[in-house]
DNA sequence: CAATGTGAAACGATTCACAGCT
DNA sequence: AGCTGTGAATCGTTTCACATTG
């Protein structure tokens, strides 16, 4: 165990090791090796035990490592054990499918509040206003410029922005105002935040426009996947 | 210009310059120096002139870039001269509000098919099912079984998977089948392709996540964005 | 003896710093 | 004079290899 920065690929793995130890678990497997799970995804097992090793020595030599402990560990490290209560800005088909999104109840994320500035949408729910989904009551939305007091009201301690791009770093201000630590941006732009901020942006024109680089090269000879 | 392997560091920098120039060109401006690129996003002014220079010795020295220049060739170099066709499989939530994102019209991609197995939902449009959204048209839901067939005849180009995870490696493999070799998956899963097919995965789980251990870092000291 | 935990080596990406051009 | 293009230095991540341990 070191106290060393802790860099995003490595948080991203324990996201990953994680998702794979909830299934080896729900299967009754017992204990995992480094190279067990390595083999699951095409990564080396030297990285695993150096992402672990970050945080605890969790495994026994000669053995591996405890499904069940190493989950609860994994679980708590990424802050997992307790739910956190999303809220969303912009009300458009986006921002009601991510409400409406149907993993929420298994996950550790709530969504419990849409905001936006059209009049037509204010007022209704996720479900009144976009496909049903299987999002059994609805999630309703606000006016936005109500969000100041419903972020406080609501404990609110994630946002996700899915706003025009031309509204986005306003929109993200007036989050981080009302004191708003965590924020996914779906708005293709390069958003300013200062550092107690964290702003993970999730672009799909680069992902799309880095998909048709690939097409575009003579002898497409790429990896696949590495997320 | 070296014909070294590009990364894909360089290429979502590439969409992200690309989309830069477009505005400044739009605003008239004639040319820009790799500074002031590096300006724009909080990138250093080196890496923008490596990025590039993988690619032609595009600037001139003393002046910088020619803003419509330089424009013309990173979207060649991305492939963005021609439209690409888009097929979704899944026409849930996500799939419909990928199908009627605004956004399309304006970029060089064209959703021109969605596919579900669900009987209620074939036969109709993303318009029917979803929030209407802008899309003028709509796109229609086919039954996913005719997609080895239409993929040909519609000339699908790329993929986008909104489906359920226990599906998703599935679907991949009839896509893959079907001779598409670029696929945008948004099932949170580790998804297994050969070498000549490029899988990007959008893993909103893993986002979340990463944002759950920020907020649980005792001296939340972090970096904003950095995509 | 099998599998962890970890220094050391290898690799890759970013930044520096400056020669070379216009 | 100013800015590009790039080799060299730096920084960070991944992989190797092995001593250590149950």
């Amino acid at each position: 165990m070191k106290s060393e920065k802790i860099s995003e690929f490595t948080t991203g793995r324990l996201s990953i090791y994680l998702r794979c130890l909830n299934q080896l678990a729900q299967e009754g497997t017992e204990t995992i090796s480094s190279q067990g799970l390595a083999d699951r995804f095409n990564l080396n097992s030297a990285q695993i035990r150096k992402d672990l090793a970050y945080f605890g020595e969790f495994g026994v030599r000669g053995v591996g490592y405890d499904t069940e402990g190493l989950r609860q560990h994994l679980t708590e490290i990424l802050g997992l054990n307790r739910r956190h209560r999303v809220g969303i800005i912009g009300a458009g088909n986006l921002g009601l499918a991510l409400a409406n999104y149907k993993n929420w109840e298994a996950s550790s994320f709530n969504v419990v509040a849409l905001f936006d500035n059209d009049r037509a949408r204010i007022g209704k729910t996720s479900l009144t206003q976009g496909h049903a989904g299987n999002n059994p009551h609805g999630v309703k939305i606000y006016d936005v410029r109500e969000f100041p007091t419903l972020a406080r009201e609501l404990e609110l301690e994630m946002v996700a922005l899915a706003v025009p791009r031309d509204t986005a770093q306003a929109a993200l201000d007036m989050v981080i105002a009302a004191g708003i630590k965590a924020v996914l941006n779906f708005a293709p732009a390069q958003l300013e935040a200062p550092d107690d901020v964290k702003v993970k942006t999730v672009d799909l024109t680069i992902s799309l426009e880095s998909l048709s680089y690939f097409l575009a090269q003579p002898q497409s000879e790429g990896e696949s996947d590495k997320s």
